[in-house]
DNA sequence: AAGAAATGCCGCCATC
DNA sequence: GGGATGGCGGCATTTC
């Protein structure tokens, strides 16, 4: 039998917790199917039903639209988790669930992701934490983390794929008719810049660069007309906004083509062009490297 | 597709 | 002295 936990903490998303348990229940129906034993039993646990429990194979911490909780959870749980874990279960979140999960200090030095709107609010709290922002599911084995408000859709297939077989994921998500294939987080990302840094001069420079990034702008002209030296510029950009101007306004150049291939008919040769680049190849090359996806593919999944 | 020219980035160090 | 600034040289990236 393999024992799963699901946490109900406050302000938990329910459609994940209860939506998970008849996810188990329908690997169940697969693993019947296909003559094999395991069988899953799933608990609801909020965080006054902890102590008296048994080991768990696998504990989930799932969504929340509200940061009240997950931004300062109850060190009981933090501790609950830390012995599970210890104990030999496996400690899965999605989405917001990971903040619970770091702060218990599991993610240290691993590799970790949760919902890109939470990037920056969770790089500033978790330096340590390797957040790769741009995956929807990061696999260490012993600890899974899945980015994205229905991530737990992919947390679930992975967590019955790695307790059972493959297969048996494969099936339950036809089932579910739900991708079971390779899929990745910055497909849906938005740049959400950092803005709040409280540094006047930078929020003016990216005020410029957002406004002019359909011309080429220089580094020497935007430190001018900010009355700056390039070298500080340089320095006070990265230190407010955690990007280079360069890589600043690559970003916003992506992000406006992701806009012109959403809401219009244009080639992206013309897109290329509106958004500052005079040379269409690298503006393609570009715009894989940011969104992991070529702009033909972008289109296709999102206008299709 | 590849390479040359331009531009950006960053360590070092002196300065304010 | 700590902290921000900025000039310079050269390595790296970007662009066409």
């Amino acid at each position: 039998m393999l024992n799963i936990a699901i946490i109900d903490y406050p302000n938990s998303l329910q459609s994940a917790v209860y939506g998970l348990q008849e996810m188990f229940e329908m690997a169940n129906g697969v693993c019947q199917s296909q003559q094999l034993v395991e069988r899953f039993k799933c608990d609801k646990l909020t965080c006054q039903q902890l102590s008296t429990l048994p080991a768990f194979d696998a504990i989930i911490i799932g969504p929340s639209n509200n940061s009240e909780f997950y931004l300062s959870p109850d060190p009981n749980l933090l501790e609950w988790i830390t012995v599970q874990h210890q104990q030999g279960a496996i400690i899965s979140s999605a989405c917001a669930g990971t903040f619970i999960v770091a702060a218990t200090g599991l993610l240290t030095h691993k590799q970790a992701t949760t919902h890109w709107g939470l990037a920056n609010e969770f790089k500033l709290r978790y330096r340590q934490i390797d957040l790769t922002i741009e995956k929807i599911l990061v696999n260490s084995i012993d600890v899974i983390t899945a980015g994205g408000m229905m991530s737990w859709l992919d947390l679930g297939l992975e967590l019955v794929g790695q307790l059972t077989q493959p297969s048996v994921m494969r099936q339950l998500g036809k089932q579910l008719v739900v991708d079971t294939g390779l899929r990745e987080q910055r497909y849906y990302q938005q740049f959400s810049p950092i803005l709040n840094h409280g540094d006047g001069i930078v929020l003016k420079a990216q005020h410029r660069l957002q406004h002019d990034l359909a011309q080429s702008i220089s580094m020497a002209a935007l430190a001018a007309a900010l009355h700056l030296g390039e070298r500080t510029l340089l320095r006070r950009f990265v230190k407010a906004t955690q990007l280079t101007p360069m890589q600043y306004l690559q970003h916003l150049r992506v992000q406006r083509a992701c806009d012109l291939l959403e809401t219009t008919q244009d080639s992206f040769e013309s897109i290329a062009y509106r958004v500052g680049y005079h040379d269409v190849s690298g503006c393609r090359k570009l715009f894989v490297r940011i969104m992991g996806l070529t702009p033909s593919a972008f289109r296709q999944r999102f206008v299709g």
